[in-house]
DNA sequence: ATAAATAAGTTTATTTTATAAACCAAATTA
DNA sequence: TAATTTGGTTTATAAAATAAACTTATTTAT
């Protein structure tokens, strides 16, 4: 009937942020900041969850002389998140008769 | 760019419920409780707060001698789940190059 | 030159939430 | 009549999300 929801998906914010890693090759902390309006100390627990699940890839490099944090999704992470759409489908589908 | 979600559906077992009560006129605790494998307790505090928020309506009568709890999704329910459904489209979307 | 503000995060603390365990009342079965 | 089952509710616990506070380094203003 209703498929489990990956509860490292199904969270706002890491959804958010798996959404938009999905679709861009990558993507610098302040970016993602932006783009969800999260608060730096959130975004970071997230983006360390979302790595420590191997979900997604962090590189933390500089940029000039500034700290720079560059997110990758990985293919574990593409593989989830298209499971959890999948799986998210055993409850949106609405057969009102 | 991400459009909040509704946090009160943005739960496994609330998003069931609610799946469930979308396609059901109306449906019994026991019923509910088999379909998503819910505990009592859990099916009962979540349940309670649909019904708090006006997403269901609970009707409290009885089966023989025995008591029964009768759901029924509220059309102030139905409009949320279908609000966020549409909310969610904006995280799936995905537009891989 | 140095004080204030900004950038890019991390760590820690707080609040909220989900979940199950424990409980209750009545009815049924052994 | 004792034990079990049914149909739940209430309470306690575990987990999660979130923001506040902090750190380090860099600009910018005075």
């Amino acid at each position: 009937m209703f498929q489990p929801l990956d509860p490292l998906l199904h969270s706002e914010l890491r959804l958010a942020i798996m959404s938009l890693l999905i679709s861009a090759d990558e993507a610098e902390f302040p970016y993602i900041k932006e783009q969800t309006r999260a608060t730096a100390g959130n975004l970071s627990v997230q983006l360390d969850k979302l790595a420590s699940a191997g979900y997604i890839q962090l590189e933390k490099t500089f940029k000039g002389k500034r700290p720079c944090t560059i997110c990758r999704i990985t293919a574990t992470g593409e593989q989830a998140f298209r499971a959890y759409i999948e799986a998210l489908k055993s409850y949106l589908e609405v057969s009102k008769s």
